[in-house]
DNA sequence: CTGAAAGCGCTTACAG
DNA sequence: CTGAAAGCGCTTACAG
């Protein structure tokens, strides 16, 4: 654990710098009796290898960068990130990879970090989780800088990186269709924000859902909300007026929150207004109110990023990959039967 | 953004490597005219120093490891996890470090992570997080490694490593002397799990406060639990019988828990049993239930502990340092006043 | 103020 | 199967 050198060890065991190299990388063109020799070495001085200089010579550190960008405030609140991060761990220990987190925080930091990131010899690659569009300068920025990137999170110029998403359209497509199959007329939607790509891709399911069951699409059953409970709250009672018989909420707080407002109404939930969420939060309030909602695969979805990225890395020639993982609807009762 | 070296740009500068080492590391001694050109050159080309090149000369990468160990399934619910990376981040985007994150997850993960960490050249130092009685043989294979290492929270074998760590103690005396001072005599309290240092010193600083006070010491006003919500609200249950007229529960959640048995056993808080916490957490429980509690600065901790760690780096001779960090009492409604 | 040279600790053709 | 040597891209005394 001291400051042994690979010509230390050679040394000591009496054979080449080459040799022990060989040995430490596990490669086959050493005879046995060599091998235990070296490796008893090894293991009795507890040496390994210096990483700066193996990254060096080889031109691969094994690292890969994960950036979560200014505008994810939510980080502290949401659950989604700490399965993202569990995910692409896991994936990281899997495949030997050492991940560096980056919180950009503010665009202050995004600049301090950019020289960082785009250092030669520093990430193999990089995945940014991102899909507001506050974040699309920097996502060109890393893509301009030839380092292999992958968006978690559809981005905006889409054409331009590889990305990997929620399939976040067919899935709420597939909540909306549920809520057509129950014979509900009248359905409303909170929306995330339409500054994000998210927010965007769940409203365009909706949409698709009322137009091929043939309902009609009314404006004011669409509310845009920002992914919040108290968000939620709020927009569900500018819903009333519009006499929704059911809602589809972007996510699972929003939809916590939109029952909270049912409720107030003196309202019942389903009978008067049936309720379908996002997420699958594994949260108290998703199984206390009963959600029907659309489950989310966030740990594998981080595991797939990582597993999508190293491909990129290990590519010889550029290639642009889209993947889109599927989502799994969950029908408890916050939507009748 | 391409491959270019020093030696690339020297060229066309039309200086030597070391004069466009000495640029790029901002030294003084070079003359303003040939800084200009080489400036010009830099921009222009968008040059960037080779990371690992300058890890193995300067025997710094710049990098610190944060390791979550396995007993971490908190991690995905206690919001204490994202704020303390949060601190974290943001002390190492202003002291340029890179964090490398290691999510253990399990014992065989533990086994895999460890030998990079190990690795020289590739951290300057290490925090883990822990404070849990299963972390410690971890703790202690990697203090033998010399990498500077620094053990947020109070680690079981103290005197060996060097550690930073909320003041547990006198923060649950603070709580519980604020209890003793609106004249409770019964105060129980629900420690959490004994087998980590945090429930053991929160239950510590709660005797010290009876001690002083002269207040009787009665087992049955004591009960262990897990910091969880529903774990307050067992424990809490188990307490009627001893008649508290106050509860420390040793984090928010639990006493949003008891709280929660409190108001199922038709009783008043604060009038029948007056209630603290601990944690001050950003959620809108403890808003919703007026919690007294204690605030834990998590973010600034986080901050302090990269702070505390680089000065263990810069140091030239092995110190050991101990870093307690203050926390403030919070004075709501659910103890009265 | 500037440059030539040594060296950080590895890997990997190349020769035997 | 094994070793001598070159080289990855920097920094930093040393000399001028």
């Amino acid at each position: 654990m001291t400051n042994l050198r690979l010509e230390d060890i050679a040394k000591k065991a009496g054979v080449s710098r080459s040799t022990v190299s060989r040995v430490v990388n596990n490669q086959l063109n050493v005879s046995d009796k060599v091998r235990q020799r070296v490796l008893k070495v090894i293991e009795e001085t507890g040496f390994s290898p210096n990483a700066a200089a193996r990254t060096l010579v080889s031109q691969r550190s094994n690292t890969i960068g994960l950036i979560l960008p200014h505008s994810v405030s939510t980080f502290f609140t949401d659950p989604f990130y700490p399965h993202l991060i569990k995910g692409i761990s896991l994936a990281c220990n899997h495949y030997d990879f050492t991940l560096a987190l980056f919180v950009a925080g503010t665009r202050e930091y995004q600049e301090k970090i950019l020289p960082r990131l785009s250092s030669r010899g520093f990430l193999d690659g990089i995945i940014i989780q991102s899909g507001h569009d506050a974040d699309q300068s920097i996502i060109l920025e890393l893509a301009s800088t030839n380092i292999p990137l992958l968006v978690a999170g559809r981005p905006l110029y889409e054409d331009k990186v590889c990305y990997i998403d929620i399939d976040n359209v067919s899935a709420s497509e597939k909540a909306v269709r549920h809520l057509i199959s129950l014979n509900h007329k009248h359905i409303a939607t909170i929306t995330g924000p339409l500054t994000s790509t998210v927010g965007h891709d769940r409203l365009t399911g909706y949409k698709i859902a009322l137009e091929k069951s043939g309902l009609k699409y009314n404006p004011s059953l669409i509310i845009e909300s920002d992914f919040t409970e108290s968000g939620g709250y709020n927009a569900m009672k500018k819903l009333f007026p519009a006499q929704p018989d059911a809602v589809f909420a972007a996510s699972d707080m929003m939809a916590i929150g939109a029952i909270r407002a049912i409720k107030e109404a003196q309202l019942n939930v389903p009978d008067d207004v049936a309720v379908v969420g996002f997420d699958d939060l594994p949260i108290p309030a998703v199984n206390e109110f009963q959600l029907t909602t659309i489950r989310q695969p966030v740990v594998q979805f981080g595991f797939k990023a990582v597993e999508t990225l190293i491909e990129l890395i290990e590519s010889d020639y550029p290639v642009i990959k889209r993947v889109l993982m599927d989502t799994e609807l969950i029908i408890r009762k916050s939507c009748g039967s």
